[in-house]
DNA sequence: GTGCAGCGATACCTGGTCGGTATCGATCTG
DNA sequence: CAGATCGATACCGACCAGGTATCGCTGCAC
């Protein structure tokens, strides 16, 4: 099996339609057509079920699928990371979410800059997903939240966990509590909760703003359209005319560096080791 | 980058020696060192300083060569799930180091035969390293002990956590003793400590016996000429002449589920589920 | 039912590339 | 300095990837 097979499969299982997939491919639709059928027959095994007017997946072909989306963006990243790598002086690729962990963040640069043989690091602002940006090669590290940003595939070390909290306009009832539950703040039909884009970029479903970073959410907050539940460090430094209130029953929220499983480079490495240190 | 180069590649920067390499590969050398020149010149950069003695690695080959590895096995991986996919009863391979768990084994195997629509496991036994046996597809699901088995780049649920105890000819003056500290096992200089080997088959260096499994291990122990550390569970069962003492300072041992990340069977998942719940 | 449009498969051609053999050039050894 | 070792280069034949033209099937419109 080639990544140009694979290339072209996933193209057309993400299409359903040969004619679409070889167009986002750049090529005519005969040789697709070939190579789909002869990658089939190299494996002895039916990958898509084709009528002349729908293609389908079979289960063999929804694993390959999955399987070959994850083999294209590991090929990226390799490339992605030996080219870093060959550069004179290599720098470290930190990805974080804008608005997260403040104080954290900046402990975290001064101790690690203040190590022997420290690399510098760059810092990769991000609005979420830094998941793809590690499985891509496009970041060498990563802090996220646990459990709300996947880390699936990736190696993690916690830092620390907190408390959510709710983010209400200061004038709502409920701002003045010293506490809430969960339950409290989901049910407000006036205040239906935020909605975040997924990996694919798309929104749930739903009643609450479309919202993709914290500067847009709490805009949204103080008009009084929506509301949230985040960890207590997002809600430093507040406007004026927000209020955070503690979520008793929230999940608690475990902030985490995370870097991809057979990274071997020593600024990684030595990150992690001062990052746990702290 | 096509997986042909890789593969390429990566037989050059592990043997170090463009014949052998080719050798390995089953093709003659010049066109192997061609495809090697002709990867380096499309990404631009130096893989490999080489002189008509002595090859060797530059800091980007050696970032190549681990995220090569990682691809190769992942398209094994690949080719290895879509087949078993595309059988018609599809069963879950759950790969298990053989004498271990006995009990949660058990119960884990009859709770998800329970479950409605469950697939037929197969048990996969090794001796060690499920982790590749996960990574190169041969297993869907595994069961492994944390911090001792590698768990990068998997999902993993805890089930349990345990002690650990010294196992002891029944003989040996520390036999009788209630509990011991590490300090009082890893410093006997007759009895040094059972060595096993890494993920590539090799020994680490050191004085005490080689093994591979727990049958070695025990008769070995017997006969006085190593001792090991282990988790509790592994002791069930013991040979009368063995004797197992808690160490009071050892590290805790996790018994838990993993999977691939990407894993998209439901039949995992379920397995999964039900493990969390025993 | 007939004609048409959409779509994947097939037939056939051309150029690039992969792999093989022969050989060169450099370097270490004795 | 002769010989051995090893990677690079030159050259050749076979194969295969990709392109165009076209076929055959299947819904659908009227």
């Amino acid at each position: 099996m080639e990544i140009r097979e694979l290339r072209y499969f996933v193209a057309v299982a993400e299409e359903l339609h040969f004619g679409k997939a070889a167009q986002r491919l750049g090529m005519a639709q005969p040789p697709l057509s070939r190579a789909i059928t002869q990658l089939e027959r190299r494996l002895g095994i039916a990958l898509l079920e084709r009528t002349s007017r729908k293609v389908t997946l079979t289960a063999a072909g929804g694993v390959l699928l999955a399987e070959g989306r994850a083999i294209l963006s590991a090929v990226t990243a390799a490339e992605r990371r030996t080219r870093r790598a060959a550069t004179a002086h290599p720098s470290l690729v930190l990805a974080v979410k804008s608005g997260t962990a403040g104080e954290l963040l900046t402990k975290l640069l001064d101790a690690y800059a203040a190590e022997p043989g420290a690399a510098t690091v760059e810092l990769l602002l991000c609005e979420a997903h830094q998941h793809q940006l590690l499985q891509d090669g496009q970041a060498d590290v990563a802090l996220l939240h646990l459990p709300f940003d996947s880390a699936a595939g990736l190696d993690t070390e916690i830092l620390y966990t907190e408390g959510q909290v709710a983010i209400l306009p200061a004038s709502h009832p409920l701002a003045s509590r010293s506490q809430i539950r969960m339950a409290d703040v989901t049910t407000l039909p006036e205040l239906p909760m935020a909605r975040w884009p997924g990996p694919s970029g798309s929104y749930p479903e739903g009643p609450g703003a479309e919202v993709r970073n914290l500067t847009q959410l709490f805009q949204l907050i103080a008009l009084g359209r929506t509301t949230v539940v985040i960890p207590e460090s997002a809600s430093a430094d507040l406007r004026r005319d927000l209020a955070a209130v503690p979520v008793l029953d929230a999940p608690p929220v475990a902030t985490a560096i995370a870097w991809p499983p057979h990274s071997r480079l020593r600024a990684v490495a030595d990150l992690v080791r001062v990052a746990t240190r702290l």
